[in-house]
DNA sequence: ATTGTATATCGCTTTTTTTCGATATGTCAA
DNA sequence: TTGACATATCGAAAAAAAGCGATATACAAT
């Protein structure tokens, strides 16, 4: 784990906020899913598109930070079909949250 | 609590390295507190030399790495003399931590 | 095959961060 | 009050990150 590269990602307001809103994904993309079949929408993942749209900045920002935060740990991407989605990558992030109380 | 400001504090080798030498000072820092007495040096601080010399940085770096991290929350300091003695703002972390399990 | 759409990547400029040496400030001790 | 020392602040150069439009890639549908 690259402790630092997980800091550097959630240092900044657009991809905290973007975290935030993938932990009820369903309340803040409400069209969320349209394409997709129900095995991959059920396990909460977004569009980069959707995503985009929210956060408002350009599509390769977005992309550019989505990839980030996946190298980092904090997301994880399913393609299907053109689209991938995102979605946080919750062992990790639980992972993370205790080694925090313990570590730091 | 700027959120943001403190993972950009947590977003370097450096100051992460600070942050947990001062959690057991006396085990990093074994000339600690050669100078103040007791009721100073017991609650754990360290100057900014010793922890200057550690890092490897040079004073002004490390001079401002302890100010951005005390705006951030993360340390508190205790001037005392022509010193001035850092230590972490226990309280402040151990908030953060419950927060980043709740919120994060 | 061609067109349209979603995402990724590239190249670039702007902004922010890092890091330092120099200098200022504050304190102690002679 | 002068000199020595600890720390803070200033100003600037270098490095890194942010962020965009343009372009490439990958897939779908016609």
């Amino acid at each position: 784990m690259e402790l630092i590269d997980v800091f550097k990602a959630l240092s900044n307001e657009t991809r905290l906020n973007i975290l935030q809103w993938l932990k009820e994904p369903e309340k803040h993309f409400p069209k969320q899913g349209a394409h997709l079949p129900k095995e991959v929408s059920i396990k909460g993942g977004v569009c980069v598109g959707d995503i985009q749209e929210k956060a408002k900045a350009s599509q390769s920002t977005v992309s550019h930070y989505l990839n980030m935060m996946q190298k980092a740990g904090l997301l994880e991407s399913v393609r299907y079909g053109q689209w991938t989605y995102y979605r946080r990558n919750e062992d990790f992030i639980r992972q993370l949250a205790e080694y925090f109380q313990t570590e730091i």
